[in-house]
DNA sequence: TCAATTCATAGTAATTAGCTATGAAATAAT
DNA sequence: ATTATTTCATAGCTAATTACTATGAATTGA
């Protein structure tokens, strides 16, 4: 039961490109470096984000990729779905059509439970969150 | 961010157990025909309760498996940590020591919330609530 | 033209998931 | 005492998944 490193790269990616959104276009190979994940896996994971217009790209020399929309209109619950594929804690709840036991089920009652209890944290989350965190962190380290 | 088949299964034995909680001992080849998952594979994860002491066992012939407590003493969170081994979203929650950035990391209070929020469901629900709602889906299913 | 970048896809090693197989140890019934 | 039935213990095995790496084409700015 845990998140896999797609998801978690995506976010940390995510968050680069929010706190390097100045309009510019951001190259992997600066993320690769600030996030200490390799070029190759990043180039593959904002592949991801970038068929489902998370990010917008630029090919060739000087080209990179910046945030599609403004931090506070993506939340970590959308990111993580993308590059994830679900976040629910069982299959049947992903595909209904899936178990045929379904109407006999109780413990479906605890997946769903689950299910909205995580949704309900990553869907009230959103990157401009996780960049105002990120400035705290800097603020508290300076002032220690 | 699955739930696998042994947390899976572990419920639903735990489950068969407190519906045929007479006080005499159930087989695995029982539980395994009404639930239809291999007597061998169960095996395995009755073990795991076993060893836990979730169930008392009596060896050979007449032999079998029942719960060591009360159904309202578990809680189905217990029962999945014992069999999954943690329901944490990421492993440096399991063992603080593992990551070395994570005084500046920004996702673990992502991490952290879903935890709690995952938390918050599981041990929230006891073996004898699952017993209830097996209670009232064959009620409903009856005057339907 | 060339260097730097994204884009596309294939490959690969290690781990995990989800079992099955074999057989020993214990117990009740005969 | 023997046998059938059960739990207990451990090994093995296949398929899928994870977490990458590798190769190279397409694009673009200098």
């Amino acid at each position: 039961m845990k998140i896999s490193t797609k998801g978690r790269y995506a976010l940390r990616l995510m968050l680069d490109l929010a706190l390097n959104n100045t309009g510019e276009y951001i190259k992997i190979k600066n993320i690769s470096e600030r996030q200490e994940i390799s070029e190759k896996y990043l180039e593959q994971i904002v592949t991801i984000l970038s068929r489902g217009n998370y990010v917008k790209s630029v090919r060739g020399a000087q080209g990179g990729y910046k945030l599609a929309r403004n931090p506070k209109d993506y939340t970590v619950g959308e990111i993580l779905r993308l590059t994830e594929g679900s976040l629910s804690p069982v299959s049947c709840l992903d595909d209904e059509t899936e178990c045929s036991k379904i109407d006999d089920c109780v413990t479906i009652e605890i997946w769903k439970r689950m299910d909205k209890a995580i949704s309900g944290v990553v869907d009230n989350i959103t990157l401009s969150d996780l960049v105002e965190w990120q400035m705290e962190k800097v603020n508290n380290n300076f002032y220690i």
